[in-house]
DNA sequence: GCGACAG
DNA sequence: ATCTTGTCGC
């Protein structure tokens, strides 16, 4: 693992990712987040179990997404770090995966799991309260501090304006962009064949994320801001981080990671 | 009202 | 997401 990289200092259980102001998840405090209990990535106390408790949480959380920073800047120094989930239902299993990546030379620099019991059925806009859990607790098990989360999903495309990655942002205050590989329900023109071709993804006239050719010839990703990052950037740290396949590095390395460990436990 | 619907 | 055979290509 390369040196140079700033280091929060284990163990992180009691410590915030990021300094972000506490909220409350039903009657429950959080701090910033997640949680000692033990060392598991179930999730906390107060975590929505219904679809109408899920919905009041994003609707209470949907306004702390931050949308006026640009974020890391392409082509400087900056830890990329992948998030992706694998389950195993029958088992009543999921395991996350973080993957922190130089975003220059895509060298894996740190890797790190957790697995716990399903927080959430599978609803449609309702993701996070399925994945953020078991996500958290991997971010929390990395040393290396995040620069960017790049995330399995949407951020702001997403009815609510409050997807998978915008959720992560806010609750741990680093910079996060959601990359699909589906649509969802919105639409778009096809972008160009060449890699960094894009085209809007509307939701009516409203631009909520990008269709972007990361490859020629390949059907596009999807891409869309989760916090603190706008999405010029967004994209371009994707194309970047795309060089070879589809989808970015972080999100092949997390993939990959997840599913092995889930195959593993 | 019914279906579609990120992973 | 997950269930799954073979197949084309580097």
């Amino acid at each position: 693992m390369a040196p140079g990289y700033a280091r929060r200092p284990p163990p992180p259980h009691r410590a915030p990712i990021a300094p972000v102001p506490p909220f409350t998840c039903g009657r429950v405090r959080w701090a910033v987040m997640i949680p000692p209990r033990d060392d598991s990535a179930a999730p906390p106390p107060g975590w929505p179990v219904t679809e109408a408790g899920a919905l009041a949480v994003q609707d209470r959380l949907r306004d702390r997404v931050v949308l006026d920073e640009p974020g890391p800047e392409p082509g400087a120094p900056l830890v990329a770090v992948g998030v992706d989930v694998a389950y195993d239902d029958a088992r009543d299993l999921v395991v996350a995966a973080a993957v922190a990546l130089d975003a220059g030379t895509l060298e894996v620099l740190e890797e790190a799991t957790a697995a716990g019991p399903v927080a959430f059925p599978y609803v449609p806009g309702l993701l996070a309260f399925r994945e953020v859990p078991a996500v958290l607790a991997a971010l929390e098990r990395l040393t290396v501090t995040p620069g960017l989360v790049v995330c399995d999903g949407y951020g702001l495309a997403h009815p609510r304006r409050f997807g998978l990655a915008s959720h992560l942002g806010v609750l741990t205050g680093l910079p996060t962009i959601g990359v699909a590989k589906t649509p969802f329900v919105f639409a778009y023109d096809a972008p160009g064949p060449r890699r960094g071709d894009s085209a809007p993804l509307l939701d009516g006239a409203e631009e909520v994320g990008r269709a972007l050719r990361t490859q020629e010839g390949v059907k596009p990703v999807f891409v869309s801001v989760g916090h603190r990052v706008d999405l010029d950037r967004a994209c371009a740290h994707v194309l970047r981080l795309a060089p070879r396949y589809r989808l970015p590095e972080t999100t092949r390395a997390a993939d990959s990671l997840c599913r092995r460990a889930l195959a593993a436990g």
